[in-house]
DNA sequence: TATGGATTCTTTTTT
DNA sequence: AGAATCCATA
């Protein structure tokens, strides 16, 4: 083990401030970071991780838990930065990288690591697929129809609401009784139907070795929860630490516990003000009981603010004191001042748009590149007016969260035929794959389905299948594809290789199956590019399952390396642990932030609150909300969408509003000019698509 | 039994 | 506006 001398030790401390030093100078007991917006709690993380390294812990058995593989990736990058800071000073520190070591990731990802290493301890086997939300969703419907819980006279919950129900069992540890109850109470009279299809979905997954996000964690946790898997995994590891704790929910705080049940060696870093994933059943009483779960806790708060500007920090200090129970922080600055934030009135959503994009570019003409300007908002569909407009003039933007692309039906089909090579049993992927023949239905499926269970080698049990005469010409070129596919096993053909061997069969299906062709090729293009990173087909499907590209943009960062300077749109979710010189809130007004749907509780509206506190504290130097007195909403009590009168965000109170700038944009934008585009008539998906191709 | 069209219901955030 | 389901036709 290799130690550094004093002196090493002190310039990796130098930069800190008194209370991060004292969070990365903290020995193995238990250790609670509260970490305001903007106090450096990604720095804080990232030194004592290289604390830990170069006081002798070995990379390799230190666990770092993060929200995102983004997050993950950024914060092992900057502790391979401070140690090679380190390294310089002494050469003959000789370590190279000692960062990579680091198992860093989601709870999820490491959790497939550990099953596939572990795994058949439980019974499990190490091929198995992973289900990601849709597919899930597919495989109750599945069992929904099977169950005939389908029928609408019925009224049964929708697949999607079942997965909801299901997960949200899962993920805080309660009966369906209670969670009915509790969380979907317009279910309850279900009860007994939906225990019996979770009985059979959890059977299901069984059966085909299939793990689904939920199971990943469950799995885990019952790895830990077994003599022989608790003491063979917590024997690995010297230290575990979690980023966001305040977003995590109970099955993940038991597996904390029980990877080290008195808390030695481990570290968790959140800030019960920035709680916002309740609705994945994350609990901010992880973070407020931890002191209490881990006796020996010592706490660190982190109040000096590094990102925002005096003004800021005195608007977002004004909205975070009105909720009701949280650790009591005072954020504070020495930061220069700066423009108060703006409270950007308008008559709709159309001026509101038009406004914001003029500031955009005034910023840009002003030396802030778009990279560095943010537009938020709640929902991932009330940025689709501004996208139009980028579109219209021009504008790049790359936007994060809402539908990914690796959701897209195209890109489901194609990795449906992996799936199915790297394991027979998914039933998800085979009816998939079966289902886009021309001449085979849900029933012929699910009979062929039947003919090859047991089957090693599904193609197997289909020999005696007489195909109808729409599948003719598909289907021995389909067996010959699968029968090529099964055969190679990993490494022996590159992954892009694979894709073209699909591809070359699923080319005719694609174009008599969707319109918009050319956009749907270029993201198979995209997704043949990013396979050929991987060597592995697990890897590539686990990966493309548990932390797919969460943007356009991204996936061109991934492939080329030039970087286009690009507008930032984000939901608030997507936006979490982010920072940029500018931002804008898009429609704070009631209804969409909070969200309706949030009206129903106190709690919600709480995590709304949150949630809008999140947005305000993503700014470092400008902040703009707006606010239009009418809103083009489309819901069922007006369908089509129409012209809502709409009031400011109640999170805008007038302590909040008093400082703050009120602009009236309708006196800024010509009307005219709105017309002109207005009466255009704008197919928005061909302006997507349009932008699409021009970016990939 | 597959499939396209008509009809009825729902509508957030994401690993 | 879209998804889920039902219904008629090939």
């Amino acid at each position: 083990m290799v130690e550094a001398d004093d002196d090493h030790l002190e310039s990796l401390l130098s930069q800190l401030n008194d209370q991060q030093r004292v969070a990365v100078e903290h020995d193995l007991n238990p250790l609670l970071i509260v970490a305001g917006a903007g106090t450096g709690k990604t720095t804080t993380l990232a030194h004592r991780v290289a604390w830990l390294i170069a006081t002798g812990v070995d990379p390799r058995r230190i666990m770092l838990l993060t929200f995102t593989r983004r997050a993950a990736n950024e914060m092992l990058r900057r502790v391979e930065a401070i140690l090679s800071g380190l390294d310089h000073h002494a050469d003959r520190t000789g370590r190279k990288r000692p960062g990579r070591g680091v198992w860093g990731g989601t709870f999820h990802s490491i959790s497939a690591r550990m099953l596939r290493k572990y795994g058949n301890a439980l019974g499990l086997d190490s091929q198995f697929t992973i289900l990601d939300r849709t597919d899930s969703e597919d495989l109750l419907q599945l069992l929904r129809i099977d169950m005939n819980l389908a029928d609408s006279k019925k009224r049964f919950p929708l697949k999607g609401t079942c997965l909801d129900i299901y997960s949200r069992c899962m993920n805080s540890q309660r009966r369906l009784e209670e969670v009915l109850q509790f969380d979907f109470p317009w279910c309850a009279e279900y009860q007994d139907e939906l225990k019996g299809l979770f009985r059979a979905f959890v059977d299901r997954k069984e059966l085909q070795g299939v793990l689904d996000y939920d199971d990943l964690l469950v799995f885990w946790r019952a790895l830990l929860d077994s003599d022989t898997g608790a003491e063979m995994i917590r024997s690995q590891f010297d230290a575990v630490l979690i980023d966001e704790y305040q977003d995590t929910n109970v099955l993940q705080s038991s597996i904390l516990q029980l990877l080290s049940p008195e808390g030695q060696g481990v570290t968790v870093v959140g800030d019960d003000a920035q709680s916002i994933y309740s609705f994945r059943a994350a609990t901010v009483r992880n973070i407020l009981d931890f002191p209490q779960d881990f006796p020996n806790t010592t706490i660190v708060a982190l109040e000096q603010n590094y990102r925002s500007t005096q003004p800021i920090l005195e608007m977002t200090n004004r909205v975070i004191s009105m909720a009701p129970e949280r650790f009591e922080k005072n954020l504070w600055s020495d930061r220069e001042q700066g423009p108060r934030p703006i409270i950007v009135e308008s008559d709709n959503e159309d001026v509101q748009t038009d406004y914001l994009i003029s500031q955009i570019l005034e910023h840009r003409e002003n030396g802030v590149p778009l990279n560095r300007q943010a537009v938020l908002f709640r929902a991932s569909h009330h940025s689709l007016p501004l996208e139009i407009e980028l579109g219209h003039r021009d504008i790049p933007f790359a936007k994060y969260g809402g539908l990914k692309f690796i959701e897209t039906a195209h890109a489901k089909d194609l990795l449906s035929f992996l799936r199915i090579a790297e394991n027979p049993r998914d039933e998800v992927a085979v009816m998939r794959v079966l289902t886009m023949l021309p001449g085979i239905g849900r029933k012929k499926g699910a009979q062929l389905m039947e003919m090859s269970k047991g089957q090693s080698d599904i193609t197997a049990g289909w020999k005696d299948f007489k195909p109808p005469a729409a599948t003719r010409d598909h289907w021995p070129l389909f067996i010959a594809l699968i029968q090529s596919l099964s055969l190679k096993r990993s490494d022996d053909e590159p992954m892009s290789g694979q894709l073209k061997l699909v591809r070359r069969f699923y080319k005719p299906i694609l174009e008599s199956k969707y319109d918009n062709l050319r956009a749907r090729e270029n993201d198979l293009d995209q997704l043949e590019r990013i396979s050929d990173r991987y060597v592995n087909r697990a890897s590539f499907l686990t990966d493309l399952a548990l932390e797919p590209p969460t943007s356009m943009m991204e996936l061109k960062d991934q492939t080329q390396d030039a970087d286009e300077e690009c507008l930032v749109l984000s939901t608030i979710h997507s936006s979490k642990g982010l920072e940029w010189d500018v931002v804008y809130l898009l429609q704070a007004i009631e209804g969409c932030l909070p969200s309706e749907m949030a009206l129903r509780s106190g709690d919600d509206l709480e995590e709304e609150r949150r949630l809008f506190y999140v947005a305000l504290t993503r700014a470092k130097h400008w902040l703009y909300v707006g606010c239009p007195r009418r809103y083009f909403t489309r819901n069922n009590s007006f369908p089509g969408g129409r012209n809502v009168s709409v009031r400011k965000s109640r999170f805008l109170s007038d302590s909040v509003l008093e400082c703050c700038e009120i602009i009236n944009a309708d006196l800024e934008i010509d009307a005219d000019d709105l017309e002109s585009y207005r009466s255009t008539g704008i197919d928005s998906r061909s302006i997507r698509d349009g932008l699409k191709n021009r970016w990939l």
